[in-house]
DNA sequence: AAGGTTATCGCAAGTTCTCGCAATAGTGGA
DNA sequence: TCCACTATTGCGAGAACTTGCGATAACCTT
């Protein structure tokens, strides 16, 4: 089943819009934003308006092809759901950010699971310091 | 020393608009907006304009007395800097936002710190999930 | 293939900050 | 106490989204 099938399964559907931004999804390695893929997108397709990429980054998180997190600023990071799950360390000073495997939280994920009952979602939340080449 | 000694040995200044900010700061007991103080000053002082509130609060972060969260969404979240430092658990589906002790997370600062040389500032960042009362 | 539903779109207006700038007003020193 | 210096302010403009709404166009059914 296509992605298109997939969607439309779901009562919702493929138009040439939400197939534009789920390219520049794919397309995009690392974490993107929403102006980012507008302008990409309106490089050529002038007439799309960038409210629509806002609501199709968030239908299509709504629909499982998508995430998004918070880096250290208020701007919002999308990227593709199914690659490889990460965490992300962000540099507070030089703002580089660095990612580490999931192994390395899971510990903590187990221990908030146990002792909260809280189910984190690691991949999606992001570690603010000060990374190596920043440290005094 | 007072708090406004402590700032103008730094070359900064006390001004009432950085009063007022200060004094809402300290009267919210948990995280609270930029948005929020500044409603509540211009209240009782409405030719303080919410800029003022905005710069005044990232001042008060260079000078020590504030610090900012971003939970899951794009909202900046203040609180004092002298509060007992926690970290955070933000449930996606409701809301809801827990408290935890730093010793919970110190073990994965200390892996960070050693893998990867990253220091981590665990109460700053917010991890999201779902809390126990959301789970399925 | 045609038609009815309704998800989605483009537009325009609104919200929430952010920034440049000229005017103002805390400060330390005379 | 008065002054010069400059941090800080208010304002207006701008950036980065967000939302309401009428028009459009996917989809499903027939």
């Amino acid at each position: 089943m296509s992605i298109a099938d997939e969607i439309r399964s779901k009562g919702r559907r493929m138009t040439v819009q939400r197939r534009l931004v789920l390219d520049a999804l794919q397309r995009a390695r690392h974490h993107t934003t929403a102006e980012e893929i507008a302008r990409q997108i309106r490089a050529r397709h002038p007439q799309i308006d960038p409210s629509t990429v806002y609501r199709n980054l968030e239908a299509l998180e709504d629909l499982g092809y998508a995430t998004h997190t918070h880096l250290d600023d208020r701007v919002t990071r999308w990227h593709r759901a199914d690659v490889q799950r990460h965490g992300h360390l962000v540099c507070r000073r030089c703002g580089s950010e660095q990612e580490i495997t999931l192994r390395t939280l899971e510990p903590l994920g187990r221990r908030l699971r146990t002792e909260q009952g809280f189910r984190a979602d690691l991949a999606h939340s992001a570690i603010v310091g000060i990374c190596r080449e920043c440290a005094p």
